[in-house]
DNA sequence: GTCTATATACAGATAGAC
DNA sequence: GTCTATCTGTATATAGAC
């Protein structure tokens, strides 16, 4: 269902400005991207890029979501190692996965730290992944501890959540020095994060 | 040494207008503070603001300034601690300073985020200060080690690295999800981070 | 669907009186 | 120092021709 009726060469223009605009506002934010510039490298008017999507703030939203769909993780890259490799291969796919999308993850988070334009179901989106992330660490913890590979005096929903937060603070650390000082502390942080759980 | 000469009333609506920016600048962020609410809130045309500060970039990094001044840590808390104790108080009072200046905190973590409008002393304090509590960190694990409390095989810097990062995670978590659930992971870090280095 | 031209609003900044 | 009035730029959005 589509807000204008489309003719035979199905979306292409509105697809086109749709491209441009999420580069746009995630390289630059939504104040600093004007719409005559999503205009511009569109190589259209301004004109049409309202008569696409109403508002900016539409295509704001409309933007937003085409920036979210990278996001996911792939499972079957864990598949076979043992729970201590599992673990760091997690680490290190969410790491990855960061690194690969600088921009829309430094706008997610000043989107959320700005306070205003919170799109809801944007916001819910990016803590949902969190969340899986989370419970995916909690579950090969727990599952480690019945194979009695970790040792169970550690609450595995717990450890999973610090693991994630020293890796959140780890990102935040590489955004504020652009060097690359943290493949150190990252491989630091899988050493200690997995040595402390062996039984 | 100011950029324009005071009268005998020394700088009482100036320094309104100060307080007035830091706040709504903290609050709404650069953007969507324009001068004329600066001017309302601080009860002045806006006319007198550009007087006084020449422009909004300048009035931004005076308000900056004295939005810094609060920054600093009380070392004298830690006198008589044992380094494990030591190291509890010192991640309390991350965190308690974090809690007291919500907006500020917001306010540098947007700066730097957005990539736009980097004001380099800015940054290079908060940088400073950061630094400053990993080196406590990292002094007092090493104190420990010598003092054969703490086990010897872990990398006092890496180490106060990562406590540090774990903090900023968990910090910014509390951020996403306004509602306070952090309390129980701050509590686990401190455990798990002392834990870890005894002998 | 796509354009040019225009309306409207509001921002930061200036001029000049007091 | 402080004001009112104004300039100037730029942004979103609309009108209407093609």
């Amino acid at each position: 269902m589509r807000e204008h009726p489309q003719g035979d060469q199905a979306g292409q223009t509105r697809d086109r400005i749709l491209a441009t605009a999420a580069r746009l506002f995630a390289e630059h934010g939504y104040e600093h991207t004007p719409l005559s510039h999503v205009a511009r490298e569109s190589q259209v008017s301004k004109a049409l890029v309202l008569w696409h999507f109403d508002s900016k703030e539409k295509l704001f939203r409309a933007a937003l979501g085409r920036t979210l769909e990278p996001y996911f993780i792939d499972v079957d890259d864990l598949a076979g190692l043992a729970e201590g490799a599992q673990i760091e291969r997690l680490i290190e796919l969410f790491y990855e996965f960061v690194r690969d999308n600088v921009y829309s993850v430094r706008l997610f988070f000043g989107l959320i730290l700005n306070g205003e334009r919170r799109p809801d179901d944007v916001v819910e989106r990016v803590n949902e992944l969190y969340a899986i992330f989370r419970s995916l660490l909690a579950d090969i913890i727990a599952s480690g501890q019945l194979s009695g590979r970790f040792r169970t005096d550690v609450e595995p929903r717990l450890d999973a959540s610090l693991i994630l937060a020293a890796l959140v603070g780890i990102l935040i650390e590489r955004f504020m020095h652009d060097e690359d000082q943290s493949a150190e502390l990252l491989t630091y942080l899988k050493q200690t994060a997995v040595r402390r759980l062996i039984a």
